[in-house]
DNA sequence: TCCACTAGGTACCGTACGGTACGGTTCTTG
DNA sequence: CAAGAACCGTACCGTACGGTACCTAGTGGA
């Protein structure tokens, strides 16, 4: 493992300039539509700078990953007290924030991507993708149910079993769907609420349950 | 809207040797794998009768997945009347089967397929996958949703939002893992009685909600 | 002024794909 | 048995990709 603490692995401000364009033809083409010469025409570079960049084609791809992770920073929770309602209001920006992230265009297309290479180059693209991109949003979720748990606000055993309730609670099978090219939600918000909703009414030390079942319409 | 109740749009023997052929090369090498004369020297047919008998390439894997979802059929409820008991079981063993179909070979594939095309040809092979594949599955839930409600032991405003929600307590991000590379759950019973469990904790019309949340360890 | 270095532009190579054409073979059908 | 369709095997075509080689234009230091 090489160390991945600073931001060493970071890239001259013109291979960013690249990397972005890159990212740009994906999102736009898909995979097809990220070919080196494309690449090189797109970002006014030649294609021996590409090979001397990112040694081939899959360096490129696994730099365009970790271009995009530098991009997206989690924040760090506030260091006030929870309250009850304080962690539903976390837990429901949470939630919309994971709802915009998966539903980014930049997200899709790398996930579609990584997906449609895992046949063939044993998920290393895959397995990047989840290191970089959700392992920081699972971290703060889980320093969340923690907390929660410590104020004596959450019941659970087990936190990551807890996040993963939430997980599937927000998202459902919403994210394959987009994958697979349906327009996201109209309203995240409402998704997010009805959420954590469940979710407190399933973990929740107080009974808020009663009222939460009563959200329960739109779709 | 055509009618698919017969199975019209089946294919001659020959033809599903050659798509069940097709289907192993898929799984085995991923899309890349999937060419014309690879299939045709597979399947020992010639690329001629392939463009005959399927158009073109996107025919073709539109051909598989027809030729998939006739292989799998979906088993209607019995009649008898729902007790508490009955409608958990009838739960578990849905959560179960899904599990099943999500983390097959075979599925896997065709939704790496469908996810990777989805960039370029506006998504027609993820519609497919979803009409074809899914419906079926999110039928004999939402049938078995109004079944529990009409009987008291379920409370719900929307079948179509509950069973979303027993969606994603089941499923969780585990359909993306696994299409990313990801090995599938060591135990999918233990995994289908935890999201049950929850699932009735939220919409079971008896209190069964307290056991249920000691229920929560491996993963 | 010269020189080493970086990077852009372009031509090129081998390969492999999707799709088509054609001769030979097997199977159906009257 | 004979005519015709269906089908197999293979050769072929145009194209486009990943990757390499070569040449040119700046740029900064001594």
């Amino acid at each position: 493992m090489i160390s991945d603490a600073g931001q060493m692995p970071e890239f001259t401000p013109r291979q960013n300039e690249v990397l972005e364009q890159a990212l740009r033809l994906l999102v736009e083409g898909g995979d097809k539509a990220l070919t080196t010469s494309g690449l090189a025409r797109a970002a006014n570079c030649s294609k021996e700078s590409l090979y001397k960049w990112f040694g081939d084609r899959d360096g490129l791809l696994a730099a365009m990953i970790a271009h995009q992770a530098s991009k997206v920073r989690t924040f760090e929770r506030g260091k006030e007290r929870l309250t009850a309602e304080n962690l539903r209001e976390h837990l429901e920006t949470f939630a919309r924030d994971l709802l915009e992230v998966l539903s980014g265009d930049i997200s899709l297309a790398l996930n579609r991507l990584a997906i449609g290479q895992s046949s063939r180059d044993g998920s290393k693209l895959g397995k990047l993708l989840v290191e970089h991109g959700r392992r920081q949003i699972d971290r703060r979720a889980i320093a969340l149910m923690n907390a929660g748990k410590r104020e004596g606000l959450l019941r659970f055993d087990d936190a990551d079993d807890a996040y993963h309730t939430l997980y599937g609670l927000v998202v459902s099978d919403l994210h394959v769907r987009m994958l697979l090219g349906e327009p996201g939600l109209k309203d995240n918000a409402r998704q997010a609420e009805r959420a954590v909703s469940a979710f407190l009414s399933l973990h929740g030390a107080r009974q808020e349950s009663g009222e939460a079942l009563r959200f329960s319409s739109g779709r």
